[in-house]
DNA sequence: AAAAAAC
């Protein structure tokens, strides 16, 4: 069993029928009732230990224990075990994931930039050196935090002294806590407190992509912040209006939110940055792209105060916009914790040829009616694609199908992601609106239905599993219109070391390929269908799915591509393979 | 290179 971990870590020796094997294992516990036929059920003495997901759901995150072994016993702590050989192997037992285990290696740190300070080994190192608050470092024990993963132990120091920093570090390496921790150390007593050093207004901004994202980091902070009365704002349409007041909005410590939200109240003046002392821009990369970026850029103009200290972070960060945010950081220092762009080994990758978008429906089909391990997330390019591949699953009997895309209600996106917190979704179909930063510890295994656009997006995508040193598992499938870009992801594979089909290392140049290319007809808005019998009482169960109204509104604003006739139109792509 | 997401 050793023997055989060390070999699949390596990428080697893999093969489906072990995973299998090894996999079931880790679900473990006595086996027995199969309430989801096909489904490897979680069993309720698995459950609490594995499923620590839930810690949103229940409002904080379970106590984890301090010590291997203690208060466990039976299956979970044979589970326990596992998991903390697992970790020897990486750093990437997260704190950002309330784990904890023994003095482990770590991934290689590369620090540069002018004076770095030394990295904090323990976060009692924080207090000794620079006197972080008492209360910080007991509401990280109290959640489990007990020693910091690589970014944390480089980059808290560095926000600690007031540098600016550029930090990559990969999906699940606890990203997260290294910002909230400095900035809420930085920011000492609540500005309600009528401390003279604090000025009026908000200190801190964290910016993140995602409504779904800037909640979870909302989350983390109210963890850090408990027993003092800051005033931490998750931004919303609704919190903003709350703060039209501006003897209200003079007393918040920190908003977290999506830019375009900022920039709105920034442009109604029902919000002033000039006292603005922390700028972070979580998952850099993208808020530094084209779309993003006018707005950030508007936003760090409004961030008038004299020393604004701003950090990026991100697990991906190409060159061309590292130089933008190099550009934008005043003396950085940039931290990368492993390899750039480059996953964990502990997600076992692997590419899987579907020829055409018609094939991939049943090839997934087939798939999620054998045992595999839920919750599994699946990806696929567009909201109405989402929308109608869930619909498709329920359609063919698939059980705990979820749907979450940024084309449904605020009200249908917080469900979609309590039940996902909850355990209730076995499999959730989304888009590249859950690809970053989202926290969902128990996600077992990753499926990109459609091929990801870019190789950031797949690292992003497939680090939604093998979180906490766990395992994870990500399928990707391709077709022959996804040949341009499979050279360029086989090469992700390779170097996290996943095993790739000899054939596919020899394939040509992209630049060739892509000629070939030209002219390829558009991927069909919604997936294709596997047959159209037994439709009419499945039907019923549409409605099921959050999102498949509004798609409908959608598609009927956009011309009715997607609407009751797809299945007519299921001809369409015949022409494109 | 292109969609999604931000409202």
């Amino acid at each position: 069993m050793e023997a055989f971990r060390l070999l699949s870590r390596g990428g080697v020796q893999f093969d489906k029928g072990r995973f299998k094997n090894d996999v079931t294992l880790f679900t473990k516990g006595p086996t027995k009732q199969d309430k989801g036929k096909g489904v490897a059920q979680h069993t309720g003495d698995d459950l609490p230990a594995e499923l620590d997901f839930f810690k949103y759901a229940k409002g904080g995150a379970p106590k984890r224990k301090a010590a291997e072994g203690d208060e466990e016993g039976g299956a979970s702590g044979k589970k326990r075990r596992l998991d903390d050989e697992e970790s020897e192997a990486s750093e990437d037992e997260a704190a950002e994931d309330a784990d904890d285990g023994p003095p482990m290696p770590r991934h290689k740190v590369t620090a540069k930039g002018l004076n770095v300070p030394p990295p904090a080994e323990k976060f009692e190192d924080l207090k000794t050196r620079y006197d972080l608050s008492s209360l910080i470092l007991t509401n990280l024990g109290e959640y489990g935090y007990t020693r910091p993963t690589g970014i944390q132990a480089h980059g808290i120091p560095i926000l600690l002294e007031s540098r600016d920093l550029a930090a990559i570090s990969p999906t699940g390496t606890g990203k997260t806590l290294s910002y909230l921790i400095p900035v809420m150390a930085a920011l000492g007593a609540p500005i309600a407190s009528a401390n003279s050093q604090n000025g009026t207004g908000v200190r801190a901004i964290i910016l993140a992509p995602t409504r779904e994202l800037a909640h979870q980091i909302h989350n983390e902070c109210l963890k850090l912040a408990q027993g003092r009365k800051w005033r931490i704002v998750l931004f919303s349409k609704a919190t903003a209006a709350t703060l039209a007041d501006k003897s209200v909005r003079d007393k918040v410590d920190i908003i977290i939110s999506t830019p375009l939200r900022l920039v709105m109240s920034l442009q109604s003046s029902k919000l002033e940055l000039n006292n603005v002392r922390h700028l972070i821009l979580d998952e850099a990369d993208r808020m530094l792209d084209s779309e993003f970026l006018p707005q950030v850029e508007e936003i760090v103009a409004a961030c008038s105060r004299e020393g604004l200290q701003k950090a990026v972070f991100s697990a991906t960060l190409p060159a061309g916009v590292e130089r933008v945010a190099m550009g934008m950081l005043n003396n950085p220092i940039r931290v990368v914790v492993g390899l750039k762009d480059t996953p964990l080994p502990l997600i076992a990758q692997s590419l899987t040829y579907v020829a055409d978008d018609p094939s991939k429906l049943p090839t997934l089909l087939a798939y999620l009616k054998q045992p595999y391990n839920p919750p599994v997330l699946i990806f696929t390019s567009s909201q109405p694609r989402a929308t109608s591949l869930a619909e498709e699953l329920v359609i063919n009997g698939i059980p705990n199908v979820d749907c979450l895309h940024a084309g449904m209600s605020k009200k249908e996106r917080e469900d979609a992601v309590s039940r996902m917190r909850r355990g209730e979704s076995w499999v959730m179909v989304s888009t590249e609106v859950m690809a970053r930063g989202m926290d969902f510890k128990g996600i077992r295994e990753v499926i990109n239905y459609d091929f990801p656009q870019s190789v950031q997006s797949y690292i992003h995508r497939i680090g939604r599993t093998g979180r906490a040193g766990r395992e994870g598992k990500a399928i990707t499938y391709f077709t022959d219109e996804d040949a341009p870009y499979l050279k360029a992801i086989a090469n992700v594979l390779l170097q996290s070391g996943s095993p790739v089909p000899e054939w596919i290392t020899k394939l040509p140049k992209p630049s060739k390929m892509k000629r070939k290319q030209m002219g390829k007809v558009k991927r069909a808005e919604a997936v294709n269908p596997a047959r159209s019998i037994g439709r009419n009482e499945a039907i019923k169960k549409r409605d099921m799915i959050a999102g498949n109204k509004r798609r409908k509104e959608k598609g009927a604003k956009a011309g009715g591509v997607v609407g009751g006739d797809k299945r007519d139109g299921a001809g369409d792509e015949k022409g494109s393979e």
